[in-house]
DNA sequence: AACCAGTACTGGTTCAAGCCAGTTGATGGA
DNA sequence: TCCATCAACTGGCTTGAACCAGTACTGGTT
């Protein structure tokens, strides 16, 4: 046995019984749940311990709750994969960027926001990246949120604050400018002479701080992918960190790696 | 303003702050808060919204409960970054498994559990990536546990599902032996015709369900990683595929990846 | 038709109280 | 000395009540 005999926890387990069953979205239903006090009458239990139950697979993803409308199953969305993010052959090729074309498979379409370009120094994992001083050195910091638009609705996926050298950015685009041109921010690099080579990524989960949950909208119980990106050029010299946060419950990564001999 | 100025809140905010303060941490301190009741008695207010305040600390990975003894600041520990696991001079050369060196860099050991090797028709996923019917075809199933040991504390990192088409496995060590010899999993790969050529990882983050959680003692509010990774041979043939799950608490993925022009 | 107010829902938060269950340390007997 | 017991903590769970706050519909007024 896994779990003990509480009344919340039977009460979460038939809920989760009769989601899976589909009792609540099939045909023209909306997906919405039983009210709080119609549950605890059925259920003989107090409001407070039916709401410890939705509270419980709240946090297993399985429900959101809405203020004033009720409680409804989360329709599970097929992840966005994100891979082959820098390959310049479908830079040049395609001409669309592989966060639209992976959009486009979902039918949906990208919208970037580009809210901030500002020069500061860097956080110190950055700049142990960079190989750079924390106080003595200064980067370019360019934030970017992405949007997915499809079907009436628009929701955030991510986050990218890109880190770049001063002395790299400096008098380019990349320093004052949302619009990047063609080719976008790799072929900027490769004009400043640091064609991409590497990319080295690493990558945790963890829960959204409050700022971030409301920021991207995320709902209860769903975590983040934070990535800490570092682009390598020709030499093997670093010269842009950009941090991602993806939420993980529109998105994922896709690495096909070769294995070193 | 980002939050309401509710009492739970106000009581978490003010924990934050003594938390991030050292308060409880200090010199000879067990990272101790005070007990429910008497933060309730403090703060003037129920002990269910000093409750909910602790439940929005231990959400957010800050603290943890333990029954019967208290509520204890959570230590951050390093992560654990696991990358290049499949590099065939590392096996040959350092003797040691990646798994095992990452672990040594902070002092701790590794102990693997392989409880289970069955013989089972693929689930849908593993199928696909395997190019095999789900139902017209068998796989070697084996199951691995990871843990970590380092000073008197013992913990689970990580588990490993590995499938193997019944075909490649059967009469090999892969499909009856917990013990796989020298150079492990990859190196009889090589023996049957398979070296890893190339690896696709498909990364999400998601929370533990229940079983996981259990299993792998991970505290509230912290998500877990899981990888669907393939093993590709120099044929481009998949020969394998091992499904990860990863507490990120104490684990993570450092990727470093090659571009392609 | 357009608007507004009222009302009856929904979940969100807090309260005070009680009992259950795990942990710890003191007490006292063998 | 050793060990069982007990008391006094700790958090875990449930109850039932009250009030706040967001939503949607209804009916009347303009």
């Amino acid at each position: 046995m896994s779990g003990k005999d509480l009344p919340s926890r039977r009460i979460a387990e038939e809920l989760r019984r009769r989601i899976a069953a589909g009792e609540f979205t099939e045909d023209g239903k909306d997906g919405k749940l039983p009210s709080e006090r119609k549950l605890a009458a059925d259920h003989d239990a107090a409001r407070n311990t039916v709401r410890e139950a939705i509270r419980q697979l709240a946090e297993q993803g399985l429900v959101d709750t809405h203020h004033g409308k009720g409680v409804f199953v989360r329709r599970r969305r097929q992840l966005l994969r994100f891979g082959d993010r820098y390959s310049k052959r479908l830079r040049e090729e395609t001409g669309v960027s592989p966060y639209r074309a992976e959009l486009a498979k979902q039918g949906l379409t990208p919208r970037v926001d580009c809210p901030s370009i500002t020069r500061v120094s860097p956080p110190s994992d950055v700049a142990e990246r960079l190989g750079l001083s924390e106080t003595d050195s200064t980067v370019a910091r360019r934030e970017n949120w992405y949007y997915a638009v499809g079907e009436g609705e628009e929701f955030p996926v991510q986050i990218g604050i890109t880190y770049i050298p001063w002395e790299i950015a400096e008098g380019s685009v990349l320093s004052y400018s949302a619009d990047m041109g063609k080719g976008s921010l790799y072929a900027r690099f490769e004009d400043l002479g640091h064609p991409i080579a590497a990319s080295r990524e690493e990558v945790s989960a963890r829960m959204p701080d409050p700022d971030e949950a409301e920021g991207l909208s995320i709902p209860d119980g769903v975590p983040v992918l934070e990535i800490l990106h570092t682009g390598i050029d020709d030499q093997g010299r670093p010269f842009e960190v950009t941090k991602f946060v993806i939420r993980a419950d529109v998105g994922g990564l896709d690495y096909t790696v070769p294995v070193k001999d």
